[in-house]
DNA sequence: TTACTTGCAAATCGTTTGCGATATA
DNA sequence: TATATCGCAAACGATTTGCAAGTAA
């Protein structure tokens, strides 16, 4: 789990980095899957959040993790903000001035010693703006097909 | 899943909004389904669960979820920022004017349309600064004690 | 050659949900 | 009394992980 970096450049590895470099939106690792999938049929779900995460324990990408969500990946290193669509969890880029933390902010903190922050804007994309349901849709398990229960209870 | 608020004020619902409101922590529900239990032994983990969310939807608790970690139950619903520590997870109050959202960062967003924001300070805990690994212990799972697989795995 | 990585599939675990029983309004 | 809610336990689903086989260095 505490990873330090990785050891060899993997055909998987690349490909994987080099896909999230060149989109400039920000997947989930089950989107990242399919699109990689095209290069390499036979890569595991597995194998693409194992890299993921080395990746990002190396600082090559960044982990978008924001509120109560899936979890994003981002090939940008280079620090910036991140809108969030409320109606289909999409994500944007949001490039503005690091917020400076105020002696204020710091003191609110009291006994907690701050050593960064974390700011999501939340809003409506343009897609789920004009109306549409879902700009992305929901994508079924990728487990075993486990089938709707119906059971029968005895208490 | 979209609740509009809730018709009675049951036993357990008043308790755990109760037991909520007295805290000055931000509980999960784990550890919220531990307290209520003191009084009603019999409560499931999933009333809880429920009762937080249909307590959430009608504006008398907060859900403070962040990407990738625990779900943490705040009883003031008054707006105010929080501190999570980066070691064990806890969260704390971080009372501060809210943040007025400028020209500019609305303008980065580009096509978004912002409605709101969530900052979250990162930092260590007084107990986690001390050195202490973990202030707070590891839970064992709720479901039904399931053990450590030891598989043959067959290509 | 060797040990880091992969593909595969099962396991994890926080959270949700179906169902019959209970209790609130 | 009617039905919202509960207790229980199984299901869900994103993510993690054990293991044998594959492969980068």
């Amino acid at each position: 789990m505490y990873h330090i970096g990785f050891q060899r450049m993997t055909r998987q590895r690349k490909i994987i980095l080099e896909k999230l470099r060149e989109l400039d939106t920000h997947p989930t690792a089950e989107e990242l899957h399919a699109l990689v999938r095209r290069q390499l049929p036979r890569i595991g779900l597995g194998t693409v959040y194992r890299n993921l995460e080395l990746l990002s324990c190396a600082g090559m990408i960044q982990k978008l993790a924001t509120g109560g969500e899936v979890m994003h990946f981002d090939g940008e290193t280079k620090e910036h903000y991140h809108a969030r669509c409320v109606k289909c969890g999409c994500v944007r880029d949001v490039h503005m001035p690091q917020l400076s933390l105020s002696e204020k902010a710091l003191r609110a903190a009291g006994d907690f010693d701050i050593i960064g922050h974390r700011l999501e804007f939340l809003g409506l994309c343009p897609k789920c703006k004009r109306g549409k349901r879902r700009a992305r849709g929901k994508k079924k398990s990728v487990r075993t097909g486990r089938k709707k229960r119906k059971r029968k209870s005895k208490r």
